[in-house]
DNA sequence: ACCTGAACACCGTTCAAGT
DNA sequence: ACCTGAACACCGTTCAAGT
């Protein structure tokens, strides 16, 4: 692609290309192995020409996040305040999963833009409607969030390491190395805990049992 | 510290007194800031000595994440299954805020090893005790888990960014910035919201919320 | 305004070599 | 066995300079 003998044409570059080429690195290699380095060779260019479009570093990775952040449009489900945020934050985890670079991204710094504010204000309005204090309601908002945030960001990880066989060798050994005389229960429930490690079904366990313990809040 | 003038003699270092350095040097400058050669020269030696104990990087991280799991004892507490696994979520998370690198850690790679078994068992033993099912017991775990991971890293993160009065006017410029026709219900609950970016009474919000969610498992 | 090349101060890791 | 120095193939970023 980068034809290095001819000086790259004035305005090949863009900020909407940069950050889709760099989402193609990222996607491909993973956020730890992207370089500007990389992605100005992948485009064409000399590496410094990605500065007249972004500061440094951490706000073209701002800048991708941003831009998987606003692509994905929200779940407007309506109905009881449980399916509502069911939804949403079944949508965040389908969207984290599908771009484990958004996951590192959220998972190594923090949100300091309203990139997350419609979500939030369907999550928040759905449970004000539904008659939570203001308090529970900000509460509860994030504490959804982190549980998504955690739960997706273990099971890529465990997808991750389960993708070559010496991971699963090395997650088989390790279950296996574990004395029953230690650790009884844990070998007793050896299948059951390896099952936790992913899937719908034990997100969706732990979504249950978190909207089922807010439920009670309403009452007071 | 570093005598560059002579040969460190023989025996400078072992694995411990690596680990020890490393965990401090993480600890003042941060994971990602972390580097071998910064070690290296912090302990007297050349970067290549540090290959005799460890094989990489990636393993010495490893042994990091490993001493520090280690180190802190856990909670032995008794009595019913809520209290005990509140517990050992309550210890697990102050260990993480009072390591940050060790959350990093945690973040950035799976559990491979047993390093976390002592932990998991308490925890499945007061589930199984308590007539949770092999596979709730499992689930309720990982569940747990996974909340006090993305809620340890969100608060972290969010500590960080509050650190410096720049990161303090970022966000309070975020806020200020939504617009109220837009998110009326966030702009509501700005104050609430900015509330839950940390602290013992958001952890313990979600920590009962979850708790209070597996309680009518029992009952199946 | 937009892209360049050279340079600086870093990385992790391999390899061959000292003691 | 334990530590070294030189080298390789990388980084992000600054600076001065072309067009």
């Amino acid at each position: 692609m980068s034809d290095k003998r001819t000086r790259a044409p004035r305005n090949t570059l863009n900020p909407d290309l940069i950050v889709t080429t760099a989402l193609r690195l990222m996607t491909a290699d993973g956020v730890e192995a992207f370089s500007l380095r990389a992605l100005a060779k992948e485009l064409g260019v000399g590496p410094m020409a990605l500065y007249t479009y972004f500061r440094n570093k951490d706000e073209l990775v701002d800048a991708v996040r941003d831009h998987l952040l606003g692509a994905r449009q929200l779940s407007t489900a309506q109905g009881p305040w449980q399916h509502q945020i069911r939804s949403i934050a079944t949508g965040l985890r389908e969207l984290l999963l599908e771009h484990p670079c958004l996951l590192r991204i959220l998972a190594g710094r923090p949100l300091k833009g309203p990139e997350t504010a419609a979500a939030t204000e369907t999550v928040v309005r759905a449970l004000r409607e539904a008659g939570f204090s203001k308090e529970d309601a900000a509460r509860a908002h994030t504490t959804l969030f982190t549980f998504v945030l955690g739960a997706a960001l273990w099971e890529s990880q465990m997808n991750a390491e389960k993708q070559d066989r010496e991971g699963r060798r090395r997650l088989r050994a390790t279950m296996a190395s574990l004395s029953e005389v230690d650790y009884p229960t844990v070998v007793d429930l050896a299948g059951e805990l390896a099952a936790t490690s992913g899937g719908d079904a034990q997100f969706e366990f732990g979504l249950n049992a978190l909207i089922g313990g807010l439920e009670p809040l309403l009452d007071r």
